[in-house]
DNA sequence: CTCCAGGGGGCCA
DNA sequence: TGGCCCCATGGA
């Protein structure tokens, strides 16, 4: 199984080629944001949403200047709901928002002095409400560049489309990835990017 | 018109 | 845990 994993990523890499690379880390990256919050600001929006909508949202907070963790925190709810209206369940995000903007400034913090385990960080982020294990997880991977692979709906179609692998929870299929490949962030990057790229072309 | 998109929480058995 | 409902917009 090992083996068919990593050969999968061999794969999918020649078919779709390596994603755009990350000046500020000098790692292959997927994920489309100017700064390490503007991902977290993205994982919030995308929920349940298509990305398209999550694109709107984000312009609408840099257009109004409000795309910085202090901005965020001091914009009223109304007002972050109006924002980031197109990316649809507004009410919720706007809260969701600044609760894992929160969380994020407190980690960052923390970061410096104690260093966190991944899985430390994990539950951090697993507490806040909002924040479930995709979330948590793409957070870690995307924002923190932390080694911890994402797992999404393109994921298990994959799973089941090239291992014949279906499993009943999230951390079934994680830990399915992260046992057959060497603990690599810009791996573990390319490689959800890959799945993502492959999931939309079926 | 229906369906779904880069989920998560709350509730209930 | 597993099933079900809710959240809400915009594009196909």
């Amino acid at each position: 199984m090992k083996k068919k994993i990593l050969s999968a990523y061999e794969k999918l890499l020649s078919q779709f080629g390596h994603k755009t690379r990350d000046p500020r880390h000098g790692t292959v990256v997927w994920w489309p944001a100017d700064s390490d919050y503007e991902v977290v600001v993205g994982a919030i929006l995308t929920q349940n949403t298509n990305w398209k909508n999550v694109e709107k949202a984000l312009a609408n907070l840099k257009n109004a200047n409000k795309l910085s963790e202090v901005a965020i925190l001091d914009t009223s709810i109304p007002e972050l709901e109006t924002l980031i209206r197109p990316s649809g369940f507004y009410r919720q995000k706007a809260e969701r928002l600044k609760l894992a903007t929160k969380k994020w400034l407190e980690l960052k913090q923390k970061k410096r002095t104690n260093d966190f385990d991944v899985l430390e960080l994990r539950n951090e982020l697993l507490s806040v409400k909002g924040i479930g294990k995709e979330t948590a997880d793409s957070i870690i991977l995307y924002a923190f560049h932390k080694p911890i692979f994402v797992i999404d709906a393109y994921t298990r179609r994959f799973c089941k489309a090239f291992f014949n692998f279906e499993a009943k929870g999230y951390d079934d299929y994680r830990l399915l990835f992260e046992s057959s490949l060497p603990r690599d962030v810009k791996l573990f990057k390319e490689y959800h990017a890959l799945i993502v790229e492959w999931g939309k072309q079926n």
